[in-house]
DNA sequence: GACAGAGGCGAACAGCGTTAGCTACTCTGT
DNA sequence: ACAGAGTAGCTAACGCTGTTCGCCTCTGTC
């Protein structure tokens, strides 16, 4: 839902209200409810929407990459902060799986694998931390001097698979 | 408020409303805004206590260990997942800075910096990485299988000062 | 005894997600 | 061509949310 998607993305998720959604559309609340379920809904399918377009950039990112986790990160963070409210829709609750098309998650998380080296322990610790990074800046925890870029070089290195040192 | 930190630690985010905790402490809703501003000084007071008793374990589990990293990414971790909605409320929006007491935050994270050898970059990332282990877990986003334990400690070693290693 | 302040109260407002029940249009089957 | 079904809109309403208003009652002070 393109509407749905422009009201998160432009006010954040207070704006994100069935009855806001209706009133972008051209009706009124009630009717909503005659193309939607219920607002996890609505979420779920900003959700799917957001998981496959940032899937498939980290996919072209990793593609023929010198450094693939190096790139991945610039991917990952760029689309992040490009979409705050969308990654953290997609992130913040545990995921309704049951309600997500099936190896959705799996494919947008493949990148990341080919990236740290088939090893899960280091792909998941490589995910936590440009997640970490991406959560911090967005809730504004580095101070007005902190050198963010440095800051992703330093935990990218650190994490960058032994074989590609 | 104990009353506030106990609604939200047993019901979570949404059983954090000001008639619920009007209805705990024995008085009607409007009465309680005699004693809060708003809302926000609800969660200022919950983030200001949290924020405190997180500080003090973290600063007692630095001081005096072998492996200050080691020791500091446990204790994290284990009053992040003992307080998951606590830990969320502290860490999800941007900080109200000029409602929060003065230094409280630098406070709570220099522990970290002395963990981390004195290099902020190092020191941010090493947060970022706890940061976002610790959300991924919260929100359920590791599969069944995965080995939290060993992402933790890949993470801890990579990001350890080099002068430890 | 008058007065101020503190701290309770009910009523109310706007906004939220959601449901029930009604109506109107449009498509399909005979 | 007409009946019936399904689609998609509507209003009214419920219970919940944060919050404000005006009123009352108690308590301490001069």
């Amino acid at each position: 839902m393109a509407a749905g998607r422009e009201l998160l993305e432009e006010g954040g998720p207070d704006a994100l209200s069935m009855r806001r959604l209706a009133g972008r559309v051209g009706i009124r609340a009630p009717s909503i409810y005659k193309h939607l379920a219920d607002k996890e809904a609505l979420e779920v399918a900003l959700i799917v929407d957001g998981l496959r377009e940032f899937g498939e950039l980290c996919e072209a990112a990793v593609a023929g990459a010198d450094d693939p986790l190096a790139a991945l990160a610039v991917a990952y963070r760029s689309w992040a902060v490009a979409h705050p409210h969308l990654y953290r829709l997609i992130n913040d609750r545990p995921l309704p799986r049951d309600r997500l098309p099936e190896g959705l998650e799996a494919r947008a998380g493949a990148p990341l694998v080919a990236a740290a080296g088939r090893d899960p322990d280091r792909a998941r610790a490589a995910w936590a931390f440009a997640h970490g990074m991406v959560m911090l800046e967005l809730t504004g925890r580095f101070p007005p001097g902190a050198d963010i870029g440095a800051a992703w070089r330093e935990g990218v290195r650190a994490l960058a698979s032994p074989e590609a040192v």
